[in-house]
This record gives structure tokens, C-alpha cells and sequence, in this order.
DNA sequence: TCAAAAGTGTTAAGTTTACACCCATGA
DNA sequence: TCATGGGTGTAAACTTAACACTTTTGA
């Protein structure tokens, strides 16, 4: 059998920077601690991880926590394992950014959490290395957006090539041509033209677009 | 204060994916475990993360006990929590890979570790998830040498083009067009030529180059 | 009737790929 | 003298970037 016991054991925490797109541009989710370190500090939302909990699972229930949501898009990104990272005590933590479709947020948890959306470009700051964590993850889902089909996690299911365009040019912080944009996502087949108009965002009414 | 104690702790680790370039080829360092769980299968070089230790810390200590080596390059990958992963006990383990000149490798601790290199292309069945974990340190070399001048890490000071073309035909296990690549090379800024011959590899003797 | 968003093509620049022969030298 | 690895250029295909006007319709 195994002998790890003359090895420490770590406290390990999952923090998760979520996304969500509300208004024409990419928020992240945070909110107010309720304990120290930090407290009264705007922080990302995180937890520990628990005994018989894989780290993924871990990630899951702090996101169905905070966002009321069961199945959202998780993609790990680095692990921070400073000794002092934490003021508190040593903690061990793996970040995920995740994907969520605003629409679907439950908006109560908010204040039971004192949570709010903040748009990625104008991110306050946060407490410890959050900053940091948020930045990592913006330059990490630009990669990822450029090459999967991972907009559809936050978008809604009918979506005009306005509205993606807003995503992208949010999640990179830049203006992009209307012409060559829409030609690079004629080019992607996974992405459909309906035979549905959207009367909402414009007079004329725009073509709404869907995932596969 | 903080007050983190209802939680639970884990034994955390980390393994390190060693890649050499050595006659001609992207070599990875593995070594035969000498304990249980896994005992007697090959595995990746790891170890436990110590009190007072970050885990960068933690890797670059684990790095030198097997290869002798003090200031290598390391990168971060990837963090594996599955609750079964190890058969022994719950180990979250913390995947980092690193690039060493083998020419500078202490070969007396092969012998003390078990430890041998095998090449990228035909790595044996090692325990755990750890082949796997090869697979994924190798895209992400594949992805970082295209773009940026870590090839150093790999090589001798000084190396011709061939030595060079070798290295990222091994990584991406395909043959790569000489004028093609040569070209590709002479656009990067961090390699130069010397004006250095080596006639060890060819009767003509080639120009010997060099990063920054 | 006009403001606001939708929609639409072409050209130039740059990048990537494919491809074959001569050179210098030691054995 | 010949086998071995070193070294070199060009054309076609493809990708990316720059750029401006017309359409529709509700207010």
C-alpha cells in the first residue's frame, strides 16, 4: 500500500472566473466576501474543494452556488500555489473560466451572495491575485472563441451577427471590420443563418443565427 | 482570522514531463517507481509538495534531485483532481513540463532513480494518467516552439539548422521542407548565425547558429 | 423623411506550401 | 570519385486586411 503520510496536506480551493454576456458586452461575475481574509473585498467566486469531490465537480457545485446554474461551459486554466497567495492560510487554487448564458442567471443570488456583473474592460479591483486571474482568462477564451464554437455558452439560443460581433469585439477590446467578420463566420459551418428575424435591436430587422 | 478548518486537506504533487533533445530526437525522462501505488511501472518524475514550498518551488526541487540540473525551463500544464486517479490515496497532482539540455543531465542518477529517456515518438505504458499527460505537454511544446525561442532550452549553445529541423520534426512527427523552414528561421530575430563551422556532423561543415 | 442598424464585394498585401538542384569535403 | 549532409529561389494557393455604399423600416 501507499505511504504518502509524512507528506503535508493542503488546503484546495476552485475559483472561477464567469462569463456572461449582458448588455453587448463580456462581464465577469464577482462578488463582495463574507469572511476573511479579505473580507468586504470583491473577489471572484470560488470554494473548496471537499473530500470525494473531483476538482471538476468541486467547480460545479460553487458554480450551481452562485449562479443557480447545473450545466455550464468549464475550461481549467492554471493553478496559483504561492505560499502567501492567501493571507489567511496556505490555499491551493485552480482556476476555471467558465461560460454561462446570462439569460438563464438567477438574479436572486445576487444579492444573496452580493454578487454583481462587471464588464471585463473595466474589472475594479479585486482582492489577492483575482486581477491577475481575470486577465489570464480573457486572453485564454480570445484564443479559444478565434477556433471552437464556444460563443454558443454565452450567447442565446437565436442570436444576429450584431450581437457576436459585440461579443468579440468585447472579448479582444477592439473594433472589427463588419465585412471580414461576417465572411469568417459564413465560413465556420457551425454556425447557421435561421429563417427567423429579429424586430428587437433594429428597424429593419436582423437574420438570427444559431449554433449547429 | 481566517477560518478554513472545516474543510478538508489533500496530499498534493507534482509531475514533471523532462524532455531532452538527444541524437536527433525529442527524448522524454521517465524512471521505474520504487514504491507503491505503481510500484515497478515507469512513471513521470514527480514528487509531493512540501510545507513552506510553493509549487513552482516544489517542481524546480523535484527537478534537481533527478536531473541534477538547478535552473531549467519550466511551464505549468495542467492540474488532475479525479478523486481515483491514484490508487493509493487522493493526490492532486499539479503537471508542469520542463526543457533541459541533455548535454548537461547528471547521467550517475539514472542509475539511483531507475530513471532512462525515451523517445517522444514510442513511449511505453507508464501508470496512472501519465501518458496522457505526455500527449497534452507535447501539443503545448508543439504550440509555444512555433512562437517562441524556447528551442533553447533543448539545445547546446550553439547548433546548426539541421540539429534544429530535427528537433521540430521529432516534436510534431512529421518532416518538415528544408527551404521552407530554413526561411521560417532566418525571419526569427532570437536565432542568429554565428560565424562558427561544425564539421562534426558533415564533411562540408555547417554554420553553427545561435539564440540571441 | 430621416436616423439607425442590416447587409453586401473587391483588391492588395502577406503568408504558406510545394518543389529540385548544385556545393564542399572526407573517406 | 562518390556519398553525405549543406545550402539556395520561385511560383501558386491561400489567408488576411482595408475599404463605402445601399437597404429597410419605425418613429
Amino acid at each position: 500500500m501507499s505511504n504518502y503520510s509524512s507528506h503535508p496536506q493542503f488546503f484546495v480551493s476552485v475559483d472561477c472566473i464567469v462569463f456572461g454576456f449582458n448588455k453587448g458586452s463580456l462581464q465577469v461575475l464577482i462578488h463582495q466576501r463574507p469572511y476573511s481574509p479579505g473580507f468586504g473585498e470583491m473577489s471572484l467566486i470560488g470554494g473548496f474543494v471537499e473530500k470525494e469531490e473531483s476538482i471538476d465537480i468541486s467547480a460545479r457545485r460553487i458554480l450551481k452556488e452562485f449562479t443557480g446554474l447545473d450545466s455550464v461551459y468549464m475550461k481549467q486554466l492554471a493553478t496559483f500555489g504561492e505560499v502567501e497567495r492567501d493571507p489567511g492560510e496556505r490555499v491551493i487554487s485552480i482556476l476555471y473560466y467558465v461560460l454561462i448564458n446570462v439569460d438563464k442567471y438567477d438574479n436572486n443570488l445576487s444579492e444573496i451572495h452580493n454578487a454583481k456583473w462587471v464588464d471585463v474592460n473595466t474589472i475594479p479591483n479585486l482582492c489577492f491575485d483575482h486581477n491577475k486571474m481575470v486577465e489570464m482568462a480573457r486572453t485564454s477564451l480570445g484564443a479559444a472563441i478565434k477556433v471552437e464554437p464556444i460563443a454558443k455558452y454565452l450567447l442565446p439560443k437565436y442570436f444576429t451577427l450584431s450581437h457576436l460581433q459585440a461579443l468579440h469585439e468585447s472579448i479582444f477590446n477592439t473594433p472589427i471590420d463588419k465585412r471580414n467578420f461576417r465572411r469568417s463566420i459564413a465560413e465556420k459551418d457551425y454556425i447557421k443563418a435561421t429563417d427567423m428575424i429579429d424586430k428587437d435591436s433594429s428597424k429593419r430587422g436582423a437574420t438570427l443565427y444559431t449554433f449547429d
